[in-house]
DNA sequence: GCTACGAATCTTGTATACAAGTATGAATTC
DNA sequence: GAATTCATACTTGTATACAAGATTCGTAGC
């Protein structure tokens, strides 16, 4: 892997893991040293970051970590709404639906007892639901676009798992999504997922209200 | 502007008036000698450009022009069509839509004399009007993306408006897409702007058939 | 005490040197 | 003549040197 790739890498988990906070200033040198790299490599990375919003540069005057924007995450799950339930309203008409869907209702509509209960797994498998949606579209570019998306929330999305019943709340909805799906009841599935999504982004704004206070 | 910024633009230029052919390889010493820069900054436009889709690394073995495809265009056209309806779906409930959309009506329910004739000035005019109806949605991300993947279809939009015929289509297209949203018909807005697009991405795909078979 | 100025220091932007890997082609061997 | 091997030239990846502008802080002047 490029040292560029492993410096990207890092200074993303950084931010997302607070060790950089929101509206840190830092310079091109610092993080080269800290990576014992080159500033070089530690540039790219940086311009890859400025572009996918999360760091800011400014002319010959250091680089930002940016300020958390509640309405940039809001208008985010506004856009994963809207990609996932066109996608949903696609796969309903899609005759071989429940082959596409298949790896998704083994892992989502078991019993009970095989559901998974560490949050960390569940996130992983959340995201892997959300996915395996768009992958179903047959759109490569509007999977691509909701990967990014999704990408960017992740910041704040991995706090979700961590508030009491929302695991359990997550496989109750997830299945009941794939069962409309599989019904071809497009206005439930749409319904059930916008309100899904919904509530995701609501528990992470609390969350996320008492990190930053912190 | 950063030498790399002027020089990002310049490829992108190459690129889109097939200065530089899809499946062409070159190197990185090439285009700064050509642009009469070092390879630093080249490096990052060509980077940039790579995000975007337009070029290819390989690992220590020069870069690629990314060869034409359609279903990448047409697929990016799906997604333009998604992000518009949903803006116009919003805009239909919204009481102050009249005001909101006030400079676009001045500029395409005009009468016929008053309309522009220049394909080159309806290409502009015509992606001020989207850009113009993200603008009024209230959601920067929806708008940016959407921005994004007109920027990534301009290669082949420009095609567009040397057809004859569809300069006074585009103008009677907008203008009905524009009284049905001041009407609050939600269905026919949506309705029409779909069509409009699908009748733009139809055009410029049979021209671009032919553009390459040259 | 306050303001203005300037040097020193810091920042990013750019050029260049070098390292490491890849493809190519000529020479050698069979 | 065909296959193989090795040297060479060329590619990108990385480090470093230098240029140009921004900031900061101390000092001189009032």
């Amino acid at each position: 892997m490029n040292l560029a790739e492993k410096v990207y890498r890092q200074l993303k988990e950084d931010i997302f893991d607070f060790r950089m906070l929101p509206g840190d200033r830092f310079s091109e040198s610092e993080v080269a040293a800290r990576m014992q790299a080159s500033r070089t490599p530690v540039r790219e990375a940086l311009y890859r970051l400025e572009r996918d919003g999360y760091v800011q540069v400014y002319f010959r005057n250091g680089w930002q970590v940016r300020p958390f924007d509640f309405r940039y995450f809001e208008e985010l799950y506004d856009v994963r709404i809207l990609l996932e339930c066109e996608v949903v309203r696609r796969l309903c008409m899609e005759p071989d639906r429940a082959e596409r869907l298949a790896g998704l209702v083994t892992i989502w509509c078991c019993k009970p007892s095989q559901r998974q209960v560490d949050p960390v797994d569940v996130a992983f498998l959340d995201e892997e639901f959300h996915f395996g949606l768009l992958e179903c579209g047959e759109n490569t570019q509007m999977e691509a676009i909701h990967k990014d998306v999704c990408e960017r929330l992740r910041i704040v999305r991995r706090l979700d798992f961590y508030e009491p019943g929302r695991i359990q709340a997550t496989y109750d909805e997830h299945s009941s999504i794939l069962d409309a799906i599989l019904s071809a009841d497009s206005l439930r599935a749409t319904r059930e997922l916008t309100r899904h999504i919904e509530l995701s982004r609501n528990t992470v704004r609390d969350i996320t209200v008492h990190r930053i206070q912190e």
